[in-house]
DNA sequence: CTTCTGATG
DNA sequence: CATCGGAAG
């Protein structure tokens, strides 16, 4: 099964620029292609998709969702209209679906999902941006703190054995190599010390990144900044991932950076993991399945 | 000399659509000409340009005022950013430019220059919208009080004989002739009947409509809504006019609207003047000379 | 429908 | 640089 993740920088952004659509744009240019959200669903042959920054509500949806196929659909939106929002598209119907942490001012801003398909957990996240108002670091601790209450939330499935993966934008770098300018921001939100050992205690409790898994090497971006148009030049950050617990480490097959998908400024990213993870397929296992009554 | 007056929605927005832009849109694009504010200005032949919603202060309007050539440039912003704003181009400087009309809750919206040249006064104004908040009424008195500032304040002129010209937005249809659909807007504002009557008041006080010294018919017009594309079909109103006093009645050689000049959703109006009407020219006239030093 | 801001990324 | 909302026209 493929999973995959984007942030889309807005739903109705995305989705219009894979549309040829009769708007005044269009009346002063050929449409041209490109690639844009239903192009891309439609060709993905995923399982499950999570997608951040939505930036609507799902009744302001209604264009972009007409016409996508039988997917089973879950959304979780920010209070405030236009901001954040994660969503969740598979292809079966989870059997439970997750969005609170169990606090208001993390439940408020949309960035929240979790999925069990048969024993797996799926975790969809939109980890916080830590720049504040004034472009300083004012939101970073509000972000490690949603951080740690995921790490928190997850800890006793994880400890237990079950086949977890988070995947989302988590707005860090992790290493060096995981963006092209490290020196040069070390002191932005994103890639400063406090963030980069939050991510480093996941690893150290077992958390695989699973793109490192299998590509060492540097150059891997999934966002790169809208300004001075740095894309074409690679000029970017590895701020999107798909981690999983230990237990999910043996049904890993691949894990890849989609980075000519285009329609935002991050790219979306993702992996095949064994069928057979979920327990649900005719192999079964005998792994522990999650139980969230009891724990969430 | 030609007088020139232009509402152009945004003059940022007005020029960009002359130029080819490299921007993201035209990236997207074939640059398609459309005329835009330079083209317009530069093919103008005249010698005095009133704007009205700039909507930037000057310090905002760089890109768009280099290379326009010489010309005295006056300027008059309001002080909610990107909000009214009133400009007025021409040839030669004005030997006075006033934009007060004494009223805080007037000047503060930048709807008002008032300029001399030669013994000519020329008045540039954006006369308020009289919707509300709530798409009310509630700023019809507003409106009208605007108006009748306005009036009082050339009164004294006027009645000396002084030619003057005013000339700018409106934002009323004087009469029926004046919109495409009289019967559907007598509820809305530019078209309710105290609007028609403070126009009706400046007409029998002797103010002429120059457009219709030369033109009686119907389907002139001077603005068209954004939404459903009625331009086209010439669904509009006639809100942008050029008035003159008695004392330049004489002087008035042409009046017109450039109905095919693109870049705003109001259209430029005009008039050609005998350059004679300044007394600055060689052939001078005993008509008294305006002394705002003693009125204004 | 379109122009602007202002917040946010 | 680009998204979205809101005010305004």
């Amino acid at each position: 099964m493929k999973l995959l993740s984007w942030n889309v920088n807005g739903l109705r952004s995305c989705w219009s620029k894979g549309e040829a659509r009769a708007d005044p744009v269009a009346k002063r240019q050929e449409p041209e292609r490109v690639t844009g959200f239903k192009t891309w669903l439609s060709r993905s042959r995923a399982s499950v998709v999570g997608l951040q920054e939505v930036r609507a509500r799902e009744d302001q949806l209604d264009e972009c969702l007409k016409g996508l196929g039988r997917w089973h659909r879950a959304f979780s939106a920010a209070t405030r209209p236009g901001y954040s929002g994660v969503a969740l598209f598979s292809r079966t119907k989870p059997e439970e679906v997750l969005t609170s942490l169990g606090e208001a001012s993390f439940d408020d801003e949309g960035r929240f999902q979790l999925a069990r398909f048969g024993r797996l957990l799926v975790v969809n996240a939109y980890f916080p941006n830590g720049n504040g108002k004034d472009r300083d670091l004012s939101r970073v601790p509000y972000k490690l703190a949603f951080y740690q209450r995921v790490f928190d939330l997850l800890e006793h499935e994880k400890a237990r054995g079950v086949p977890i993966v988070v995947m989302g934008d988590f707005n860090t770098a992790h290493r060096e190599i995981d963006l092209a300018r490290p020196k040069d921001n070390v002191k932005n939100s994103g890639f400063t010390t406090v963030e980069r050992e939050e991510f480093d205690r996941w690893i150290r409790q077992g958390w695989i990144d699973t793109f490192r898994v299998f590509e060492p090497g540097p150059d891997h971006y999934t966002w790169w900044s809208q300004r001075f148009g740095v894309r074409a030049r690679n000029i970017g950050w590895r701020i999107d991932y798909v981690l999983v617990s230990p237990a999910a480490r043996p049904f890993l097959r691949s894990a890849f950076i989609q980075r000519n998908v285009e329609g935002s400024d991050h790219c979306p990213v993702g992996i095949e993991l064994d069928d057979s993870v979920t327990g649900m397929s005719t192999t079964s296992t005998s792994s522990p399945r999650a139980d969230l009554g009891d724990r969430l």
